[in-house]
DNA sequence: AGAGTCATGTAAGCTGTTACATGATTCG
DNA sequence: CGAATCATGTAACAGCTTACATGACTCT
C-alpha cells in the first residue's frame, strides 16, 4: 500500500474531490507523490469502502456534481501506523539517467537535447516551488514560520521538491555542456 | 519497458551475470536505476530471448556455474532508439516524504527517528559515490577525465546519485531539528 | 468553432514486490 | 557450526500506466 498514505496525506489539508487530488499530484506538483487521475479515483473508492476516508457530495449547478473526501478517525490511525513503522529507501529511477550511462556508447546527440528539455522544466518546477513556499508561508519569514506555522508538513516537502529539482537543473546543464564539449573534442581528434 | 534499457545499459560496462547484475542494481549502489535480483533474472531471459543481449555459460569448480552476459548488435540498437525517444520526467517518490507531509497531524516522534536514519544512510552513500568516482577517474583530475575519459557514464549517473544523497542527508538533518524544536516549543507552549 | 476545464470512472496490460525454493562453499 | 556468499530461478500478488468512455460548460 502506497499510494493510499499519500491520498491520506494530502487530505489532511482539508476537504478535496478527486479531481482536486488529480491535480495536485499530477506533473505539474507532485512535491511528495505522483499519481494519475485514474489510480486516484481508484484509491479513493477504495478508502472509502476500508472507512478511511468519507465523501459528501456538492451539487453544482454549472458544474458536474463533485465528491468532496475527509480523512476519517480511522484513518487517522492508519497514517499514525503508517508513520510509525520503518520506511524503506526511496530510489531514482529515471529514464534520462538511464540515457546518459548509455551516451558514450550510443548517439549523444538526443541525450543532449533531451537534457537541455529536462533542465528547462526543472527550472519551471523551481520557479513554481518558490512560489508555492511564498503562498504557504505567507508574511512571515521562513524561520518564524518553521518554528510557530501550524501547517508546515506541506512547506517541508516543497523544500525537499525544490531542493530536488534545482539539483536536476543544474546536473542536467552540466551534462549538456559536458556533452557537447566533448563532440567538439572528438571532431578535432579525427581532425588531427 | 524501463528495466529493460537499464540492463542493456549496465552491460555496456563488460560481462555480467544475472547475480553480479544484481549486486549492481541493488541498495548499496544503484546509481541510476534499483532491481531486486528475480526481476533481474526475469529480465535478462526476456532480453536473450529478444536477442538483445546473448550469454555464455562459465563453468567453475569450487562455485556454481554462471552464464555471463552481453549486448547483442540488436541490443544496442535498441538502446540507440530508446536513447532517441522522449524521456519522461522522473519523479520523487518516498514513503518517508509522506510521513513528514503528515507530521505536524500525527506523532512526529516516529518520523524524527526515521529522519535520523534516512540521514545516516544517505551519509553512508555519500560516501561510497565518493569512493566510486574516485576509482572511476584513477589518476586523472575530474575535468581531465570527463573530458577525454573513455567510459564516463557510469561516473556521470554517479556525480547525479552523490548530489541526490548530500541533498538527502541535509534535509533530513535539518527537518529532524525542526521538528525537534517544535516539540521543545510545544511543551513551553503547554507550560505557560 | 475548437480547445481546455470540470468531473468521474472502466478495462487491460505491464511493472515491481514479496514469498518461496535449492544447494554447495567459504569465512569468522 | 552458523552466517554470508555464490548462483539461479518460480509463483502469486500488489501497484502503476495506457487506452478508452462520457458529457456539459467556458474561454479565445
Amino acid at each position: 500500500m502506497a499510494l493510499r498514505h499519500a491520498v491520506l496525506a494530502a487530505l489532511l489539508d482539508g476537504e478535496y474531490s478527486g479531481y482536486q487530488l488529480a491535480k495536485a499530484f499530477d506533473v505539474g506538483v507532485a512535491n511528495f507523490w505522483h499519481a494519475l487521475p485514474q489510480q486516484l479515483y481508484a484509491e479513493l473508492a477504495k478508502l472509502e469502502k476500508d472507512g478511511l476516508v468519507a465523501g459528501r457530495q456538492v451539487v453544482q449547478e454549472t458544474r458536474p456534481n463533485k465528491r468532496l473526501f475527509h480523512v476519517t478517525d480511522a484513518g487517522m490511525a492508519e497514517l499514525e501506523q503508517f508513520a510509525a513503522a520503518s520506511a524503506k529507501p526511496g530510489f531514482i529511477r529515471d529514464d534520462l539517467l538511464v540515457k546518459v550511462q548509455a551516451a558514450d556508447h550510443i548517439g549523444s546527440g538526443p541525450v543532449i537535447d533531451q537534457l537541455d528539455e529536462r533542465a528547462a522544466a526543472a527550472s519551471a518546477k523551481v520557479e513554481l516551488f518558490g512560489n508555492l513556499l511564498r503562498q504557504l508561508r505567507g508574511e512571515m519569514d521562513e524561520d518564524e514560520f518553521l518554528l510557530r506555522g501550524e501547517r508546515i508538513g506541506p512547506y517541508l516537502t516543497c523544500l525537499r521538491g525544490l531542493a530536488f529539482e534545482e539539483e536536476n537543473r543544474d546536473w542536467c546543464l552540466r551534462i549538456a555542456a559536458l556533452l557537447r564539449r566533448r563532440q567538439a573534442v572528438a571532431v578535432e581528434g579525427d581532425g588531427a
